[in-house]
RNA sequence: GGGCGAGUAGCUCAGUUGGUUAGAGCGCUUCCCUUACAAGGAAGAUGUCGUAGGUUCGAGUCCUAUCUCGCCCA
């Protein structure tokens, strides 16, 4: 036999990079249909998906693992299936990330803030970061396999997308939807800049309830008063009781006094207030509680705004002017408690506003900012969700996108920081704003409405990276020209992404698009869940249970880890991802691996005539057939983990572990369609695997196309293209009657061998040790169908040939008592002690067969049972035939155990 | 307070138009380094599918209630 040429393992590390470097080279990763290229066929459909892009200086963590697995196995599929396949990368400048990167990087090497550094030379230095370090994330994407067009790859910041950017605003703003001016909102002091109502988190904390006294104006009476934070004090514009409340009816229109300040506030009534909490009584301040700004609305309260930028206490605080928040409070309070207003304090649990950056205490202060008029942008993301235009995978995720868009606030769009898309509005010295896509068209409208000498200053902030993450599936087509590119690839069709960015970024690219496209931007949002650690949990530095996606990747190879996360894993769902999982995949591709190494081996030699398949050939070919259905049925309903694991069954436990075992004995007479069989089906299930784990299924197709052209195989398809990146998908194939009778058969002899190996595991039968027996089938098809199985079958029980022997009806088991039988179905097994090397005794023997008679007698009248029912006439014909068929088959098994029993008497 | 998800083998999880004996990986027991693979093969044990009702010929799957855990929103 002639050795053949793989090596024993599967070598990742020398594959991947080779295989990677190969695809882009070869172009495949660009478009089949490209409108840059000769030849383009406008009429024909894309599948587009856009990367929901990276932190451009980001590194790669689980969750980039995730999605490029899920889009790469898309686009894969949709490249197979012939269809022009575009997946356009690119990454986000990551406003408020980077800056802080940078800026800390200056502070420790130079000891110079931005601030010293000035805005210009802060810029300069972050783009040179970025010029550093932008590739990384790249790099490590295209490890994962990424079968991205990178000759399209996109950054918010460059040069088209700012024009994209700039354009959106200024249309928004024409239209009246874009405004200025001062509202409650997320004000992070440490990074001095206002975050948007998503970037803050709740956490439940233990705080304190401070009990006080809110003094009446002209009498000794007072309002008692709980707050969690009392330097807030010092911005009160009311006290507010419930208009039903007993205890402080008396004291509606009357005056109260600020502590320590003794402004003076009125007490006004709102049910608003609740009477059970604190005291009953509620201070309000509009300037820092988004809850107190609406009752201030309401009663045109005043606004006052204690707190800078860095959440100091600013000119308004009186004595306090210049504290820090938290000093002023303590100070506060101790002032407050001398002078005799204090009542007492409680601890309490309560929900603090944490920045999700850094954690640091979020204020809700009053500032000028920019915002977005949401209303009519959300009403219409609504529709095309609720018209089905967009669907939402999984279903329930539309309630929660329903959810928040209905509920939805003005948005906050502009941003305290350098980094970033500056806001295209100028200011003239007399105050009038100008908003432009240029600063020349900005210039010219201000020459024309003040003077020709004017001079203009910018606006100082920058837009919310999410604004332009939003315009991100059609600006990185070309947007707002008409590029080819945005008229033949636009709309895309699936964005694909984690759950927790839906209103972050789904969303808004949803408003966005239908606002400036006219059209929704993809018709299908796949949303996947988080990836945790084994036991479920966030992964965290703190809790030191990161994975590090690169490690994995080193130990295992790209293959497994992308086969782990997407098998096994449902949409929506999150995933609890563990290393034995991952090595367990790793088995799997070296299972692959083994078994196409066992294929080219038999291919190497010489085929020795073609003749019919056997009933194993034709078994594993309808086996086939059903997988290739199933995988595009699941396919189209994105149950992607799904197809992948019946993929894995299929090849593992259906053509490894049996029809190579049972073809073994057919190639050692030289069958030529069992060579046949053996390369179509690893071909078809290299095709199926592809998606999932590109580089092995490559390598090991490149080696099979190679062996088979060799001696003129052809694949299963006919074709051997090029690379299987660009193999055709398999066809789904119609499933005959002869597939179900291959299936049916099989799954007999299946039964029926495994009873056998069973008997020889039970009585430690040593697996070299050949057994002799003897097979009685009443029925003459499947008994024509043992015959031809009988090196299957001997090969599988491990059967010496000259002691097997079939028989039909005239046969008499009587002089074969000493035999044990093994009865499944029609078919009786009679395994001859002599070649066994075991005795049974007669006892033991007994005792077995009335085991299995009761297990059979109950079957038996479990389905009679069934059968004689309302199940029969209700349930479908074909339900009712395949149980009325498994009946038919315990009877058997029950009529023949008994002959049995009765003969050992 | 509103909404969503989960609860299935010792562990981590699949199970999508309801089909009648519930699966996988890991772990466990016994045997085997058999000429593709010990990162392997053969055989095996393990489940009141959270609980209680209901619909149905039939429920892990649909409905109602309920418990526990998690997430999102206010």
């Amino acid at each position: 036999m002639q050795k053949n040429t793989l090596p024993k393992t599967y070598d990742f590390k020398s594959t991947e990079e080779r295989i990677y470097a190969w695809w882009e080279q070869q172009g495949y990763f660009q478009p089949s249909n490209d409108p840059r290229k000769p030849g383009f066929d406008p009429t024909k459909k894309p599948f587009v998906i856009s990367i929901p892009p990276p932190n451009v200086t980001g590194e790669l963590h689980l969750g980039h693992a995730l999605f490029v697995a899920m889009e790469d196995l898309m686009i894969r599929y949709h490249r197979m299936k012939g269809v022009p396949a575009l997946w356009v990368p690119g990454t986000d400048h990551a406003g408020i990330a980077t800056q802080l990167k940078v800026e800390e990087s200056i502070l420790r090497t130079e000891e110079v803030t931005r601030e010293e550094m000035g805005r210009e030379e802060f810029l300069k230095r972050t783009w040179a970061w970025k010029e550093k370090y932008g590739s990384l994330i790249t790099q490590q994407i295209r490890r994962l396999g990424a079968s991205c067009d990178w000759s399209r790859e996109r950054f918010t910041l460059d040069e088209g997308l700012s024009v994209a950017v700039r354009e959106a605003f200024v249309r928004l703003y024409e239209k009246g939807l874009i405004y200025r001016g001062p509202r409650l909102i997320n004000w992070s002091p440490g990074l001095r800049t206002a975050v948007s109502d998503l970037e803050v988190e709740y956490s439940e904390e233990e705080g304190t309830l401070y009990y006080f006294k809110y003094r009446i104006k002209g009498t000794d009476e007072f309002i008692p008063v709980a707050t969690t934070r009392p330097e807030t004090i010092l911005a009160d514009t009311a006290v507010a009781v419930h208009p039903e409340d007993e205890r402080y009816k008396q004291f509606i229109g009357a005056t109260a006094l600020v502590p320590m300040l003794d402004r003076e506030i009125p007490v006004i009534a709102d049910d608003y207030v609740d009477r059970e909490f604190g005291t009953g009584a509620l201070k309000i301040t509009p300037g820092h509680d988004p809850n107190d700004y609406a009752i201030g609305q309401r009663h045109n309260l005043p606004v006052l705004s204690v707190l800078d930028e860095a959440a100091h206490i600013n000119a308004s605080g009186g004595a306090y002017t210049g504290m820090e928040r938290f000093a002023a409070r303590e100070k506060l309070w101790g002032d407050m408690h001398k002078a005799g207003l204090t009542i007492k304090t409680e601890k309490r649990m309560q929900r603090v506003p944490r920045s999700q950056r850094g954690g640091e205490i979020i204020e809700p202060m009053i500032s000028t900012q920019w915002f977005v008029t949401i209303k009519p942008l959300a009403d219409e993301a609504l529709k095309a969700v609720d018209d089905g235009r967009v669907q939402i995978v999984p279903e329930h995720f539309t309630k929660v996108y329903r959810n928040w868009l209905e509920n939805i606030q003005d948005w906050c769009i502009s941003r305290q920081l350098w980094w970033g898309h500056r806001i295209p509005v100028w200011y003239a010295p007399d105050g009038s704003m100008f908003c432009a896509r240029t600063e020349e068209d900005a210039y010219t409208a201000a020459r024309a409405k003040l003077s020709a000498d004017v001079t203009l200053t910018q606006d100082e902030d920058v837009l919310d990276t999410w604004f332009s993450s939003g315009l991100w599936p059609f600006s990185t087509l070309g947007w707002p020209e008409k590029t080819p590119d945005l008229e033949y690839f636009y709309p895309t069709a699936v964005l694909e992404t984690g759950y927790d960015i839906l209103f972050f970024w789904v969303a808004r690219m949803i408003m966005m698009g239908i606002e400036f496209t006219g059209e929704a931007p993809f018709h299908t949002v796949y949303l996947h869940g988080l990836v945790r650690d084994e036991q479920g949990r966030k992964m965290s530095k703190t809790l030191g249970n990161v994975i590090d996606p690169l490690e994995v990747m080193n130990e295992f190879g790209t293959d497994a880890l992308r086969f782990t996360l997407l098998v096994g894993s449902t949409p929506g769902q999150d995933i609890n991802l563990s290393l034995e999982k991952v090595g367990a995949n790793r088995n799997f591709a070296n299972k692959l691996w083994n078994a196409t190494r066992f294929v080219i081996g038999a291919l190497s030699e010489p085929v020795l005539g073609n003749g019919d398949p056997s009933e194993f050939d034709e078994w594993i070919w309808a086996e086939t057939k059903q997988l290739v259905s199933n995988v595009e049925r699941l396919f189209l309903a994105h149950q992607y983990g799904e197809a992948g694991q019946q993929i894995y069954e299929f090849v593992w436990n259906k053509f490894a572990d049996k029809y190579i075992e049972l073809a073994k004995p057919q190639l050692k007479n030289g069958q030529g369609i069992t060579k046949k069989r053996l390369t179509h089906v690893l071909d078809v299930s290299l095709r199926l695997l592809h998606p999932f784990v590109p580089f092995i299924t490559e390598e090991l197709w490149t080696h099979l196309k190679t062996a088979a052209i060799e001696i003129g195989m052809e694949s299963s398809d006919g074709e051997w293209p090029e690379a299987l990146i660009v193999a055709a998908w398999p066809q789904s194939p119609s499933f005959t009657d002869r597939d179900e009778h291959a299936i049916r058969t099989f799954r007999v002899f299946d039964e029926v061998n495994k009873a056998i190996r069973n008997f020889r595991a039970t009585n430690a039968i040593h697996p070299e040790v050949r057994i002799g027996v003897l097979q009685k089938i009443d029925n003459a098809e499947l008994r024509a169908s043992f015959e031809a199985m009988r090196g299957g079958t001997i090969t599988a029980s491990g059967i010496a040939e000259e002691a097997y022997q079939i028989e039909g009806p005239d046969f008499s088991v009587e002089g074969s008592k000493e035999y044990f039988p093994i009865i499944i179905n029609e078919v009786e097994t009679y395994i001859n002690p002599h070649f066994s090397g075991t005795v049974i005794s007669l006892e033991e023997k007994k005792m077995k067969l009335q085991q299995e008679l009761t297990a059979a007698q109950n079957q038996v009248t479990r389905l009679q049972k069934l059968l004689a029912s309302d199940f029969s006439a209700k349930a479908p014909p074909i339900v009712v035939e395949k149980e009325q068929m498994r009946l038919a088959g315990f009877v058997q098994t029950v009529e023949r155990l008994e002959e049995q029993i009765k003969a050992l008497r």
